[in-house]
DNA sequence: GATGAATGAGTATTCATTCAT
DNA sequence: GATGAATGAATACTCATTCAT
């Protein structure tokens, strides 16, 4: 990596912080260089616009994730368990921001919502395939699987995201989960420790 | 009711309204001010700032359609339909805006979430209350009620209010539905016509 | 006049002065602020953009010269005496800015072009009617009067406005404009004095 | 010519068509770089500062069409045709650029302004030489040669240049020259053919 | 000769808020 | 109750120029 590609990773580095600390609009571009102690030239010299910045973000975060997401979708498990890993990918950055973007975060909603129509989009076919290896397997029985998986990354995602949940909404969701796919009672009990994981000291978002 | 309130009132219709076409970021209190032939100071001679104009935006709106909601709710008809009427309640700006805020709907994330929150707080324990009068009936049969109720909803806010699905995604939609509240196949498939009514003119955008 | 108008007739007037040293597109918007004492805000609630300055400093050029060129057109002096009055009326700001202006005035083209362009527009008729007078009292003979006027305020403009001028053009240009227009020799002499009051004290630059 | 000196008059003939087609002022260093295929540096290792390139600019057009106007003034053909092919070397770009700077031809005047003093200043010279040739031999009759000289040019540049004018002017401007020079009538028509022909396909701005 | 990353003062414009009348 | 002139900090973005390699 050239020196130059060393600075913009930095720049991306913190606006990504920045972003999901306080939200894209309420960022401005002279927080982000100052924090990185370069000058306003520099930043328009790695990026055209403040927009830009979002999109490299964005493209970092995802890269990540898919790449995660994808080795556990390849790994010779369980369906359950792949499904955990899986899902367990598209959840991002535990230990890193997870204190610091706790802070604010009411208002990133534009990096929320560009990131999550780009990771639903990988997410969904990923998932899909695990289920229907599921399929074969006699442990789901279900059609629409697309579908029924969109789904279910939207509830978890509107459920859990914010760490704010109660053994009743984990009951119910795990109930939901099994009948969506399905599967037998109990199928899916392993959600229960996924979500809980996140629930700790992934405080992301009130 | 008095002149001043009326004028009140009608700075916050007008800023109901822009907040949905644009977005609350992307509107100025100068366009608010401008439309409704009005000068700054009287402006800020009825709001405090703002965000106080946000608060009362939402306020209003969801005094109107709890209230629509609890109508619905006291009436004698079967549960299924009286869901059907519960949640048409909560489905915000049919006729009026619904072409307005066509034009533009990225940025009003504020708005929505805030909006929400609070309906989803009102929404929840309504809905309840027509499922477990469903439970009586023997219609539906499932525990934590709230919980699920609460999952259909953030479900079909996601998948719905953007007026972009297939078929495949209401069908799948029903399904989990019934199984969640433990209903037999074929009861809540009057959703479909719920959700198809919103498909039409509103086309918010995808 | 209104509070608000004398200060926006203030700034029109350090807008003005300002081109005229340093040119529009060098001219800031910052500068003009900071030598009216007021605040950013202030210009922009008198301006909607910095181009508007511009044209409200030329509106306001032109409506004084075109009026004051008015005056004299209809006053009952003899032909020659009243071109001389007509054209004078058109040169404008001798006492006020000529010294400040002298400073720099290299890149004001933009001024210069768009007021050229309507200070053609306005005068030819004026003076054409003048010369057209002239014509029925048997002092000028020529057909393409406005034309002829026409190339009369390019050639004087193109001479004299930076007042830096011999002898040699005075001379040469009253010859050819008493042939342009078909004059006596002598007709036309008074131009040497209208020029020559221009020469001293606006010493505009080259 | 070495391969720096190439690189370099590669970017004076960028330049000159940037600046011909947007202007100076509108014209950034990286414009020209980015068209070039070079790197800043390059830039700032062949000229001091972005006005130097202005400089050379004008430099390089004068330069050419100065020479084309010598060669022109000591071809042995009669006084009124020579003008003619004097004047019309100092026409400059017809072939090349005639399309590219008819898109927009507004804010160049920097360039224009540097380029006609300098003009003149070759130009009048060298045709106040043709004008006394035309004396000696009777066609033209008049004294102060140049300043004559220069005030045509002012006209006809003031008139012509844009490409935007009347069969009346130029009937008028023929007649004007010809009485400034003391020329009989009809002398100068050629006058006629020599700006009809900057009309079509120099249809640079109007 | 040539590169390109870095600079930083400068640009026009926005906008929520204040306050004397 | 209502006005509208005034504010000033904040914003995204530009661009000629420098310099170590």
């Amino acid at each position: 990596m050239k020196k130059g590609e060393r600075r913009k990773d930095e720049l991306i580095r913190i606006a990504y912080r920045k972003f999901l600390e306080k939200g894209y609009e309420q960022t401005s571009v002279d927080e982000i260089i100052e924090e990185a102690g370069v000058a306003k030239g520099t930043f328009y010299y790695h990026f055209p616009s403040k927009e830009a910045t979002l999109e490299a973000v964005i493209d970092m975060m995802i890269t990540e994730e898919v790449s995660r997401a994808r080795e556990a979708a390849a790994s010779p498990v369980p369906v359950p368990v792949k499904m955990a890993a899986v899902i367990g990918s598209f959840r991002p950055e535990r230990e890193e921001q997870s204190i610091a973007m706790a802070v604010q975060d009411r208002e990133n909603f534009r990096l929320h919502e560009k990131l999550n129509k780009r990771l639903l989009a990988e997410a969904v076919p990923l998932l899909s395939d695990v289920v229907r290896e599921g399929i074969r397997q006699g442990i789901f029985a279900c059609e629409q699987v697309e579908e029924r998986v969109k789904m279910m990354l939207i509830l978890s995602s509107g459920l859990f995201d914010d760490g704010d949940f109660t053994e009743n909404d984990a009951a119910a969701f795990i109930d939901i989960a099994e009948k969506t796919f399905g599967a037998k009672p109990g199928t899916m009990a392993f959600i229960r420790e996924l979500i809980a994981g996140g629930k700790k000291d992934d405080g992301r978002e009130s």
